[in-house]
DNA sequence: ACGATTCTGAAATGTTTTTTTCAAAAGACT
DNA sequence: AGTCTTTTGAAAAAAACATTTCAGAATCGT
């Protein structure tokens, strides 16, 4: 009896039921299950019976009330339109699902499915016009932790546009970064959680100075949220003391790459360049 | 605001929500929209926030109270589930599965099972020995490219241990850093695609000095693997011009919590007095 | 660093929901 | 038909739920 659903609770017991239950029943496996989510009063209703009715039936089929059959349904429900990535099998299948790895790979899982649900397409559209745009200079400034993202953005923008500040993680030296830039710029920053006080002043001098401000932080938000134009927030939680950038990461190259899409011959011809520059360095060796 | 639902009406007016009431939002669309059917009580307590700041949200969010938002909550479960097209293939609800969002979620996802499903986690433990252990300097190098994701491991292991180098991408100056090694020491090293032959240079002459490499690569795999105690093959691919890091970074994260939860006390005792010193570093420079 | 403001949850209060009770209605059996 | 059993819903009682109030906590702004 334990691990029945509702319904087959329903059909095997339906010859047991008597003609207001039977009723109800119909009633509740016609729209299955939403019709048995409402209150005790409103599923009597629609099935025109009377609540005791629902509350006798609910017993009959092995609850303790009303209540608790609902919790059923609602359980079965969750499991039904669950993501379908949150059900793997372990990944690493010689490690133990208790295995740092296989909890650091779901976390990472379920970061990303929340943080793309979140995400609205427009304002991703909205940022991927603004980097676009050559005429605009972009200034890139992270934190103590977040400087890692920042300088990734930074060296792949590169490779896609000039007009590009790197502001150095050391605040000190912001406010002359700040004096150069024009109304019409942008200010990408990163801010995640213990969310850093000089960031939020940079922000701020930036949007004074009529500077499109675009914002990577948490699901929390960083107080920053206020004086950004455009704000992701990504999922950060992680297993461990400290949190997840994966997500951030996969973020800040899908935005590279929708840029790259855009003005793909130009892109193509800079990199080309850009390749035959590195060639002349030999830094690289040869594809074998 | 009528015809808005729930999640849409959480997303448009994320920004004004408080702290409490982002937690529930985001407990809320976790597993949208089943997680806000049950009572008030219940909402709050898995959100783990208190029954008023669920009732002020649903206020907050245009609704007359809870019972509101709850009705409405079902109604759109009730329209979703008679539409068995909507389904959740799509990541990104509004975007298109043609979105690069999408297409780009799409490869990080596979990327990371097929990478977790090489990885030997022999070879994890191992590695996460050797970071572990205080008498081995450990050496971190990047390349063009990769040398944000050094200094992202750099700057977390410090938070962790000392005896850490981290080694300037210009590999000029890389030959001092060699003299400096001793038999025992770990080298940790990143080389992606467009293998740099420089960093197989380093990864010999760090191996003829009896020094322990680690490397971090895609899964062809740079020659330096020959040179290798121990690598990670990581698949890069995505849609765009260049890879993607995210699997990367995903497993060093995963290193640095292994790392982090094998000698928690110390970890914990080095992160209060760096936190410490941060906050000192944060009053010197408010006063200059 | 210090008030002013906002936020938050415990507790009290008011409301709705659920269950129980019980009498009437329906049906079953003699 | 009459009596007994079962079923049913109205109404009351009990329980759970939702809202309001308020004081302490956190945050903000100067």
């Amino acid at each position: 009896m334990q691990d029945l659903t509702v319904a087959e609770r329903i059909h095997s017991q339906f010859e047991d039921l008597t003609r207001a239950e039977r009723q109800l029943a119909n009633a509740m496996l016609e729209n299955y299950p939403v019709s048995g989510l409402g209150s005790i009063t409103a599923v009597a209703e629609t099935s025109s019976v009377s609540p005791p009715t629902v509350a006798r039936m609910a017993k009959k089929l092995g609850f303790g009330g009303f209540p608790e059959m609902q919790k059923a349904l609602r359980v079965e429900l969750e499991a039904q339109i669950s993501n379908p990535i949150a059900k793997h099998d372990r990944w690493s299948e010689s490690a133990p699902d208790t295995h740092i790895l296989n909890r650091f790979a779901d976390a990472v899982m379920e970061n990303l499915a929340q943080t793309l649900r979140h995400i609205n397409p427009d304002t991703f559209d909205a940022v991927k016009q603004l980097l676009s745009d050559q005429d605009r200079l972009v200034h890139i400034a992270g934190g103590r932790i977040t400087r890692s993202l920042a300088d990734y953005l930074f060296t792949h923008l590169q490779m896609l546009r000039d007009g590009l500040v790197y502001m150095p993680p050391n605040s000190n030296a912001w406010s002359h970064y700040v004096l150069n830039m024009q109304p019409g710029d942008v200010l990408i920053v990163f801010d995640i959680r213990r969310y850093e006080h000089d960031m939020l002043r940079l922000a701020e001098m930036a949007r004074e100075r009529d500077v499109t401000v675009v914002l990577f932080t948490d699901q929390w938000g960083s107080p920053i949220a206020r004086h950004a134009a455009h704000s992701f927030h990504c999922r950060i939680e992680a297993p461990s003391a400290w949190d997840s950038s994966a997500v951030t990461l996969f973020l800040i190259e899908a935005l590279i790459a929708a840029v790259q899409d855009k003005n793909w011959d130009e892109t193509k011809e800079r990199m080309a360049k850009l390749e035959e520059l590195f060639d002349q360095m030999k830094m690289f060796r040869k594809f074998t």
